[in-house]
DNA sequence: CGTGCTGTTGAGGACGATCAATGACGGTGG
DNA sequence: CCACCGTCATTGATCGTCCTCAACAGCACG
């Protein structure tokens, strides 16, 4: 639908490749309420795209001073912070169309120790600051748009937080897999594999690297998850929904239309 | 200092009462960075005061339709949800000045199941999201400003989420009372009372009830909580921000010089 | 003067952490 | 091609934090 109409209409401006690149964060953009060719175009002749990122390299420091927007296109990244007990703490996973440092945006100065690493091998993309500025001052619906981005972070954490208070570890990682697994289907990824270590699930879930290994084999037996030791790949999605109490309220952006009608 | 400016200035528009009502949503809107006499007065004639909201009652459902934003103006409430256990898990807690449902904006469409109560007695201010959206229209920094809230919120639940990760339950409760001391001297309470129960405090850190209680007696024993049982009041800041190793920066805000530039 | 809410105390048990060691795999360089 | 190394996964054993259940005490309320 909107790809082709974007992809179509794009080509003309822009390298085919390019716009193929961009269709992430084009998706996104639609999916938070920013439609409207013109528009798109607007801020999406801005974006820089940045060589590929190996897995493992730091994609935002926590140090440096901000002046860019950072997207990402292509691979799995998360945000975390490393804690005084030397523990990481991750607190985002970050998919292809997920702004990586609206924070930075929103407060120029660096306010805390997060860094955004890649998972896995990832491309990126890079809207300097005062681009996006521009592009806010013409389309005001931007702003509100990439706030309603920080809302869904915030949405997720809210979730993550219930789920670390109150529920057990077999809830949790399955909750957390769920999750992933919904965010994934979202932007066109039906495969039920999660290209996560376990030592990312337990630094996501609040638990250590053993018991996760324990709770996962918990899944396997419970056959929800393949029995393949080397990737984590969910094969019986409504058991694991089950088992999660999984309701993807939380990640589910309505229709939008309240928003349209009062801005339009 | 603004203060005095504002409330002089305003005192000529709008009854005196009332602009001592506000202030709380004045210094708020002041430290995100929204300034300027003529911005803040444009939105604040459109608050209409709510007649105060008694202890225990529900000031934003998780129900009704959003229409308007809720701006508290006194007294302390939380955003909390009630799990498939049963049991309530607080989000956050909201102190004069915070606005308790910017999620609701930015969403029209009901989202999730939280609700908004309030803690103790409470004043509530309302603003119409018709009037938002023209205030905004404005003032394009007025978005950015409220954002830039939805953002602290957020910082706010990344380092509960570490809490619950990764520290002991003295620890939590440390952290979090660190936390409410700090906003409450934000805004001039300078108290160490913390007008909170022993069951909101383990409904927000992840604790049982029993718990919560054992270690706020272990507090007591280390002299940094008042031994009075009856009201939970610290003591001694300094030995409990070290139990808690709590680190303030996640809740400063910075100089924002830097976005100035950019907008003005 | 009961009734309800909050705080307190004790006992027992479960869930998950920690420590330690081993296995499996992939990449690298000789 | 093989030896080596680093990363990730696995297993067993032990320990401790925190939960659960249950009962009771104090205070505020009508």
């Amino acid at each position: 639908m909107w790809q082709v109409n974007l992809g179509a209409s794009m080509a003309g401006s822009m390298k085919p490749a390019d716009a193929g690149v961009l269709n992430p964060l084009l998706r996104k953009l639609n999916s938070l309420g920013f439609h409207g060719e013109a528009e798109l175009r607007c801020l999406v002749h801005k974006v820089k795209l940045r060589g590929s990122t190996p897995k493992g390299e730091e994609i935002v420091g926590a140090d440096d001073t901000p002046r860019r927007l950072t997207v990402l296109l292509a691979g799995v990244a998360c945000l975390y912070e490393t804690l005084e007990s030397g523990e990481r703490q991750i607190y985002a996973f970050y998919y292809p169309g997920d702004f990586c440092d609206l924070h930075r945006y929103v407060w120029p100065e660096p306010v805390a120790e997060t860094t955004v690493r890649a998972l896995t091998d990832c491309s990126i993309g890079i809207i300097e600051h005062r681009d996006l500025d521009r592009a806010i001052e013409r389309h005001r619906k931007l702003a509100l748009a990439l706030w309603r981005a920080t809302m869904l972070e915030s949405s997720i954490l809210r979730e993550r937080l219930a789920s670390l208070s109150r529920r057990s570890a077999l809830e949790r990682v399955s909750h957390l897999l769920c999750e992933q697994l919904h965010r994934r289907r979202a932007i066109g990824i039906e495969s039920g594999v999660i290209p996560l270590t376990q030592i990312d699930l337990a630094d996501a879930a609040g638990l250590s690297v053993v018991h996760t290994n324990r709770v996962l084999q918990d899944l396997r037996k419970l056959g929800t998850v393949s029995a393949n030791s080397r990737t984590i790949e969910v094969v019986n999605w409504e058991r694991l929904a089950d088992i999660a109490k999984f309701d993807n309220r939380y990640l589910t952006l309505p229709a939008l239309s309240g928003w349209e009608i009062r801005t339009e």
